[in-house]
DNA sequence: CGTCTAAAGGCGAACGTTCGCTTTTAGATT
DNA sequence: AATCTAAAAGCGAACGTTCGCCTTTAGACG
């Protein structure tokens, strides 16, 4: 490979200082017009590119973004994983910072991970994603005093900077749509109790039923772990209720659990759609080929992207903030699983 | 944030002279006992890093390889990225290197933002995926005279290294299996003859039906674009076809293109399994949902992803590679969609 | 006892920037 | 015509490494 073009040698054409060339190109010196467009002219010729590595060393910053990320345990099916990537390059690319990987294992040594390449001045921040109610990164990286924005919250007392999709809002537009197709006896799959996505969320199912003053019945509200099959079990028991007290909606937290829902429901020879409707959360897009498709909540994950590496990027740069937590909202969208009869 | 911790600190404290320290921790020094003592003793008191910067800087690489692939046009549907990018990454931090994350989109100026990871000295090499027929990357790298590794062959006749699937090993194996099953009208949704991956699987299929004496009716070789829709229509067609010449197995290039063989078998009211086998590719994990489940070939993604890092890091140190193109088998995974009457 | 040798460690320089201060130049002001 | 001032450009130093060569030291040998 030819040897790089540098500062000097830009300098020797135009005839100055390389510190001039230097101060030029980054607009932070004024010269005549005629040095500028010698100094631009052999840029463009000579096609010279400053060295990162030099610019890291000298100005103690290596505009590099660390994303780290929990891969599911269980097997590969993050349907927002490439999403969120490609909206935080390009934002970061706009703001002149690259994103390094960094996912992070079940028993890794967070800490050790982190101080690598925190202390070799590789990354200058983070960005987290895949957050857990009590997740152990944000008080390390804080202690370490390493800027990070993280996609979710946790239950920390300790505020730190988010960008976080508001289920609340999202489940209660999703109970408000069911009640206006008539149903009543809504049930809701939710996560655990310590769970606080899944309690925030439940508090949307809450309001929009006290709301329209709909008494709710303590069975219709699930508690419990998993995925497709939390949703087909959860499913099948609440199907053996009496009539009476039998849901005509389940509302879930995640698409794959809507459909265990949606299984358990044609198993017993339910129409989904008509005799029940089902919603999910997410949006997954492959899931346009189950019949029927699915109402769900689309997360703007595009969108939480931006903002986090945008919130990140001014942390990092001194610049002030005016919002450090920011909710956005998901947009329901509604398909067949709950068309009404 | 305190400042960094140096060569120099630690010189001081273990009384030598900083170069002495850096060679001693590189190994490239023989000094007594007590003195090696000290300074390990003074790095791990003290915490030492290395600083990437400075490091980068004095031996112009970055230890950072550029990953990149082209994100599907349409929708976020990738399944195979996730479990690639880890296995890259975790092979690539055991040989001290590290991923940066660079996705191609459609319009991009490819040599531009190319030039700009490389000719900045941010990326030592690159790791390409989601390889076109014709990609333009390969030449476009090879021209800058940039290391690359790619997953998957173009059409091109100048050699690069990479690291496959043995597509027509995986077809024939496929093809086998329904021949062991006793089907013998085997039809085969293709993809255009420009696809070079297209024209090498489909090879296994000729191979292993000739090794078997069957005839092959011309209308059993489809050849098309696109994935559910195409495996849909493809399949209605081949299945208007009178009994005598329609086919019993149809042998797909894409899990997502069999369930529209499967779901355009099931509208015509036939039992996949039974009345007819269809097989898929890629073993989507998301697929286990549906029923029934695919009869499809798995590709060893993630020791794709160990040998071409492997091998790049091999390039970019100048060590002697035994093998610059990589062919590894897929695995056959026979399930209920393949099961037999 | 002087000389040679290898081992142990030191030292200056360089990688390509950015930063802050100094010098030169040209034009305006007294 | 001497002085002042701001603009234009230059210059040395530093960021934290690695590299190659040089110096010192101690022990072996004739």
């Amino acid at each position: 490979m030819a040897r790089n073009v540098t500062l000097k040698d830009i300098a020797q054409r135009a005839g100055v200082s390389y510190q001039t060339v230097s101060k030029v190109l980054r607009g932070q010196m004024q010269v005549t017009v005629e040095v500028q467009e010698r100094i631009f002219a052999a840029v463009k010729e000579m096609d010279y590119r400053p060295n990162a590595a030099a610019r890291n060393l000298r100005t103690q910053a290596s505009h590099m973004l660390g994303y780290s990320w929990q891969p599911n345990r269980h097997y590969y099916f993050n349907p927002v994983l490439e999403e969120f990537q490609q909206s935080i390059v390009e934002t970061a690319k706009e703001l002149g910072y690259h994103i390094l990987l960094f996912p992070q294992h079940e028993g890794d040594d967070l800490l050790k991970n982190y101080q690598e390449l925190v202390l070799t001045g590789r990354v200058d921040g983070f960005i987290l994603s895949g957050m857990e109610t009590e997740d152990r990164r944000v008080p390390e990286l804080q202690q370490l005093n390493v800027p990070l924005v993280a996609f979710g919250r946790t239950k920390s007392t300790h505020p730190f900077p988010y960008v976080d999709v508001d289920g609340q809002a999202g489940i209660y537009q999703t109970v408000h749509h069911l009640l206006e197709r008539g149903h009543c006896r809504i049930a809701i799959l939710a996560w655990p109790e310590a769970s606080r996505v899944g309690t925030e969320r439940l508090s949307g199912y809450y309001q929009a039923m006290e709301e329209n003053d709909l008494a709710i019945d303590p069975v219709w509200v699930v508690r419990g772990e998993g995925e497709y099959k939390y949703g087909y079990t959860a499913t099948s028991r609440l199907l053996d209720l009496p009539a009476n007290r039998r849901p005509t909606a389940i509302v879930t937290m995640m698409d794959l659990i809507a459909v265990g829902v949606v299984h358990a429901a044609q198993d017993r020879g339910l129409a989904v759609g008509k005799d029940l409707a089902v919603t999910g959360f997410d949006d997954v897009p492959v899931f346009q080929y189950f019949k029927p498709n699915l109402t769900t909540l689309r997360q703007p994950v595009w969108q939480v992207g931006r903002c986090a590496v945008q919130l990140l990027v001014n942390l990092l740069q001194g610049k002030p903030v005016d919002q450090q937590q920011i909710l956005l909202a998901p947009e329901l969208i509604i398909r067949a699983s709950t068309a009404g009869s």
